[in-house]
DNA sequence: TGGTATAGTATAAAAAAAGATACTGTGGAA
DNA sequence: TTCCACAGTATCTTTTTTTATACTATACCA
């Protein structure tokens, strides 16, 4: 038995670190998006994003490709044209992002439970 | 083969809800505190987490509390003893985690090497 | 000639999150 | 008698995040 033991020590967590880059409003949608249709131009993703405004959505994909999540890709053209999409790198986020959803999905159903059981506890 | 393919629909997405419970500056430290040392006091818990004030543990702890993820136990003593711990639906969330904190490890790794590729590139 | 689409930037304001500080009541120890 | 530990509250201020709004340049179309 080796000795590397993947036990979290919470002074060495980096867990704050990866959570950095998922968070923020628009974060995983941007992601799921990108995901799920490939290349998309800028204002595609803004159509797909209602409410997002202009500034958000520069900033968070700006942010998602500093930290090499996402790729941008000029053309030198008029009117402008950029394309984003997920980097290599970046589908190593997914099978986090799939278990987020998992997770997420069954804990609506979770807490609904838990009313239901409180309201007939009455 | 089955229709329920795990594909995740952007617009029913439940990513951001998980996300939720996780974010919190100290949330995620709060809980691999409770997973690793189990039943902690309100000042057991303070003292590990240095430089958090009392007021955003109780915050953050009340909202996990609030989520099911972690029990307060109240006992009727003078001077207040109160423990906490993470509850058996709570540690669902510890596959999650702890596959942020692998990923959260190897993107500081990712991100030095291209750091470093891009200086030696100059 | 005016209007539209593109991918933004700039500035200010509002809202949310986090932090600082002071306060509470009570039992036991010094 | 004063002080400490406990588990908090109550306010106020600061910081961060998000939103709102207006503005840019240029090619193309009618």
């Amino acid at each position: 038995m080796d000795n590397h033991n993947e036990e979290i020590v919470p002074e060495m967590c980096k867990v704050t670190d990866a959570l950095g880059i998922l968070v923020g409003k628009w974060k995983p949608v941007i992601l799921l998006h990108l995901l799920k249709n490939g290349t998309q131009r800028f204002n595609e993703l803004k159509r797909s994003l209602p409410g997002i405004t202009q500034k958000m959505l520069t900033n968070q994909l700006r942010e998602l490709e500093e930290e090499d999540i996402i790729e941008r890709k000029v053309y030198a053209q008029v009117p402008p044209k950029v394309e984003y999409s997920i980097t290599d790198y970046g589908t190593s986020l997914e099978p986090i992002l799939h278990a987020m959803h998992v997770w997420g999905t069954n804990h609506t159903i979770h807490k609904q439970t838990k009313r239901n059981n409180q309201a007939e506890a009455k």
